[in-house]
DNA sequence: TGAATAGTGTCTTTCAGACAATATGCC
DNA sequence: GGCATATTGTCTGAAAGACACTATTCA
């Protein structure tokens, strides 16, 4: 094979000095899932200052110079929803040169997943600032932030296809209707119950805890649990 | 469900400025894959500079103020393997504060692929500078390219899989036992040809184009097409 | 005719998908 | 008893995987 042009070979530190180029500003945004009422949920701010001033928004802010991508992503989100160990996954970085009006913003993007019965412990309420939105309802968005919110529920529904994150929209217990409608919400179709059981528990990704829930006027349910909270691929 | 917490809301704009805080410098590094000599090839370069002078590394270079994060990856590539209408894939951002001992720089890492036979055009010959690697036999690399390569190999084989992308590694029309092979060197296994022929066949992503290589002292075989050269997912 | 690769079919096992009736607890 | 959800098995078709021999060309 014949070897590769050898112009450029120097040009990760072009013209003399790493200060040679103009830097853009490096933020990070966050899309935070959650399931609630049998719906997709994510967290959206209203902007209080231009550009898009009232718009809605993903959360999100700038990358501290001594903090790694994924710390600002975990800091950000541990303020605006009040939740830490997270499930916490880098989704993609966004760079056009125009994506924001007043100067060049690169925007690294994450998504979380929060179960909902952590969700739930956050006290403020005040809807006018900040919010939950069904993933496909939410009001206009400022910036690029529609797109970005489009390829994250693709990603999410491609990634519950062939792992278990599952795990990390559940609480430690569930029920497998429960995790069966984990499913059914995000893929956006309904499932066989019989066909969902047999898979999942072949699957061998959960096993049952020996519990029961007994709320709810019908029979009890056993309550299942994921052998591993970390993200594997199955199948 | 209880509303998000408040504070933070307007954290996308701190501290009154978008000047207020420092900016990382913003790189993009690509690894160019190739097959060759049925191995998977990476394209490395020789830094002639410090930091990790004389070690080899990725090609890569700052994203200039204008251009988006793909057409720098573009140029780079053009650049160092003078090549054009690539398949190019986001690969990863890597932003660990220390991954460069000079500055805080944020690499948006991409890797494309090209096929064997567009390769054999360059016609530069210097190996001491810029190098095709077998990509389990590299040397050590600079910065955190090591870990780098390691994400994208694994990307790759998982894209192989579930996607059509293996035309982007291959020439317009080729044998099956090109394709079969661009399949054993990737994910590093042998195939039974029976069974990849009738599987390849059955997906419908390629098909026969009538022509018939006869080169080699063996029978001819009949020459494939892929259907369509954007990558789709299949399965 | 020997070397090298192309090309092809069957059997078995596994997985996916369609499909309905009974069980249990609460009110 | 009525309501709501839990729980369970069979059949069928499709796909995956194991497996070996013949065909064609060139040197």
């Amino acid at each position: 094979m014949a070897a590769i042009s050898r112009k450029k070979v120097n040009s990760l530190i072009p013209e003399g000095s790493i200060e040679g180029y103009e830097r853009p500003a490096v933020t990070v945004d966050v899309l935070i899932f959650t399931i609630d009422n049998n719906r997709l949920k994510v967290a959206l701010i209203r902007r209080g200052i231009p550009p898009f001033k009232g718009s809605w928004a993903l959360p999100g802010g700038f990358v501290h110079i001594d903090e790694s991508l994924e710390e600002a992503a975990r800091r950000e989100i541990e303020e605006e929803a009040g939740v830490s160990d997270v499930f916490l996954e880098q989704l993609f970085t966004f760079g056009d040169p125009r994506r924001d009006p007043r100067t060049r913003v690169i925007t690294v993007a994450y998504y979380a997943l929060v179960p909902f019965d952590r969700i739930a412990l956050q006290a403020a309420t005040d809807a006018t600032e900040a919010s939950w939105f069904d993933v496909d309802d939410v009001p206009p968005l400022a910036f690029d932030h529609a797109q970005i919110l489009q390829t994250a529920v693709e990603r999410l529904k491609g990634k519950l296809e062939y792992s278990n994150v599952a795990y990390a929209l559940l609480p430690l217990r569930f029920r497998l209707s429960e995790l069966q409608n984990v499913y059914e919400v995000i893929l956006g179709q309904q499932m066989d119950k019989r066909n969902f059981r047999k898979k999942i528990i072949s699957l061998g990704v959960v096993e049952p805890t020996g519990k029961i829930d007994s709320s709810g006027a019908h029979r009890p349910a056993q309550l299942f649990r994921f052998k591993t909270h970390k993200m594997v691929f199955i199948k």
